[in-house]
RNA sequence: UGGCCCAUGGUGUAAUUGGUAACACAGCAGUUUUUGGUACUGUCGUUCAAGGUUCAAGUCCUUGUGGGCCAACCA
């Protein structure tokens, strides 16, 4: 094929394997990858860096990837994961060259068993588990060999056969591979290869009672595949020497494994079992709560399938323990929603400008600028009254120095309309501001502002009349450590009590009516926001990405 | 008292394979700005340790030290 002759970026340690090998014209100069989820759990962030990998790597190297579902254990899986983790998948930008199962092998996988076992490589063990466990020794200590470890490969034969037609009851007996009990690798310690369990699958039924384990099917249903690398986290390294022991000795098509360093990330947890006691325990709505690290809670965040595979590419890949700052996915996503993501204009927390000159009843439709990033996306009007919403952190009343937002007396320009000056402030019977009287400027029009005046902000509002209220979420961080995945204590002591902060009564421009899911907008000064799925006509809901950077925010929490 | 993997700024990755330690994020300071946004500029700071080989070591060797993974009928 195509040979990149000068490539400037680096490449990282699996890019440089695929290299030697295409130069080495190994697999006819094929490259072909595999994602290979389990289906008991919801995408999340890990995932999603190692499925930019995996199809990443394969769109580099003009091969393929298969999406496989490693689906061998019926009790934790369900069609409801498959589902999710396709479309998650998709969302992500990339279509699987093919969507298999190891399920699909069933079949083949037990027609390599009994190859074992005729070669005399795997026996069946009557032992209880406890027994196996007993007999494994220790890291220092050699094991010892089952009592049933030199069955007759015909003995064999009939009991695996036998165990395959449901013979015996769930853990009476399991199929193991006879290796070395005094290996220094655990995992070489004559592993179980198949077990019975009389389970229901979600995609074989009841077809089968007897399952293989991982080792038993993760490499050979890579060979059957013609996988040419299968690339896994460090946490299966020990479980290589295996993986290429079964090829040798099934002399299969010669998958090779290689491993990098699982992604953990600031603030948050990536482990299925973790993530599932969020969800069970209900401190999140779900495993789309805007919070999760999960694909489907990025997706309804606001987050976009570009930001992710920005951010993947960025952290790269590596051998070493590691947690990754989450901060950097948030710059991702602005970068990429600052370019796209609609300007438009919404009050938190509203407060009502009452602009004292300014004709009842009458409206001009402003022009206002969709994107200053991108002048092909146009302009649109904005209705203004004299009646607006402005947001009620915009005025002090009695401003420092720093603040050179409105205050008494001071001026300001509203975003696309004109510059104001407040003149009076009215609070009700408990002290608490509700209106500013402000005076507007005739000749400060925006685009055509002879005033002279130079207000030092430019503030966000929105047309009383004209406001549409909608439900406002805004996310934090959901844990208050940095790596709670290390931290000795409960996951519940770890939660950030704020970690979500509903608005009930934002006030938005009318514009934001029809918005749907999965467009991306920027509020104005307040950071990027979408519909959220839950939102409808009569009850408009947005979900907040991510902030804008706030200097002022950072100024003001140093005091 | 085993096997395997790893060690570069606050974080994540690079370093033409022995030849000036770089890129991005974060931080700090500033310029521009009808977003305290964006953009731009400057700045901070690093090879786990000790020996050795070499004109030259993040890279090679030796010995330490520190961390991770492995003894589920999970994947």
């Amino acid at each position: 094929m195509s040979e990149n002759t000068k490539e400037k970026e680096s490449l990282n340690f699996i890019e440089e394997i695929i290299e030697k090998d295409l130069a080495e014209n190994k697999n006819d100069g094929k490259v072909l990858t595999r994602f290979p989820p389990e289906p008991n759990g919801y995408l999340h962030l890990g995932h999603a860096t190692t499925v930019c990998l995996n199809f990443g790597l394969a769109k580099k190297y003009n091969g393929n990837c298969n999406l496989r579902f490693d689906d061998t254990n019926p009790v934790t899986e369900e069609t409801e994961y498959v589902e999710s983790i396709l479309s998650d998948v998709r969302w992500m930008g990339f279509e699987p060259d093919n969507i298999l199962y190891s399920s699909d092998y069933f079949g083949k996988l037990f027609d390599l068993a009994i190859e074992l076992i005729k070669k005399g490589l795997a026996y069946v063990d009557d032992s209880s588990a406890e027994e196996i466990a007993a007999l494994k020794g220790t890291t220092t200590e050699a094991g010892k060999n089952s009592p049933y470890r030199d069955r007759s490969i015909e003995e064999n034969l009939d009991l695996f056969e036998r165990m395959r037609k449901g013979e015996f009851p769930a853990g009476s007996k399991v199929l193991r591979a006879k290796i070395d009990m005094a290996s220094p690798n655990m995992i070489m310690r004559d592993p179980l290869l198949y077990r019975i369990k009389f389970a229901h699958h979600h995609r074989t039924g009841d077809d089968w009672c007897i399952y293989p384990m991982y080792d038993m099917a993760h490499g050979q249903s890579d060979s059957i595949e013609k996988i040419t690398h299968s690339i896994c986290t460090l946490e299966f390294a020990p479980h290589r020497e295996l993986y290429d022991w079964c090829i040798d000795k099934l002399d299969i098509f010669p998958s090779k494994q290689y491993e990098f360093a699982r992604r953990n990330f600031s603030y948050t947890v990536v482990s299925k079992r973790k993530l599932l006691k969020l969800v069970t325990d209900g401190h999140v709505s779900g495993w789309d709560d805007p919070r999760m690290p999960t694909i489907a809670a990025m997706r309804r965040r606001g987050f976009t399938a570009n930001s992710i595979r920005n951010f993947s590419k960025r952290i790269g890949i590596g051998k070493r323990d590691n947690v990754v700052d989450l901060g950097l996915l948030e710059y991702c996503v602005r970068e990429d929603l600052n370019k796209t993501a609609t300007r438009v204009m919404g009050v938190l927390d509203p407060l009502k400008v009452v602009i004292t000159n300014y004709p009842e009843g009458k409206t001009e439709w402003m022009d206002t600028v969709n994107n200053p990033e991108d002048p092909d996306a146009g302009t649109r009007k904005i209705p203004f009254t004299r009646e607006l919403w402005i947001e009620k952190g915009d005025f002090m009343e009695d401003p420092p120095k720093k603040f050179f937002r409105l205050g008494p007396g001071r001026l300001g320009r509203l975003k696309s309309g004109y510059i104001i000056q407040v003149d009076n402030f009215v609070k009700d019977e408990n002290g608490e501001l509700t209106e500013l009287h402000c005076t507007y400027f005739p000749t400060s029009k925006s685009g055509s502002d002879t005033s002279g005046l130079k207000p030092k902000a430019t503030l966000h509002w929105v047309s009383v009349e004209h406001a549409i209220p909608a439900e406002v979420k805004l996310f934090d961080r959901l844990f208050l450590v940095e790596d709670p995945s290390s931290d000795e204590r409960n996951l519940e002591e770890l939660l950030n009590p704020n970690s979500l902060t509903v608005v009930k009564n934002a006030m938005l421009e009318p514009s934001l009516k029809d918005a749907k899911p999965g467009d991306s907008f920027q509020f104005f000064r307040l950071g990027y926001f979408t519909p959220d799925t839950d939102s409808t006509e009569s009850h408009l809901a947005f979900n907040r990405a991510v902030t804008l950077r706030d200097a002022w925010a950072k100024a003001k929490k140093k005091g």
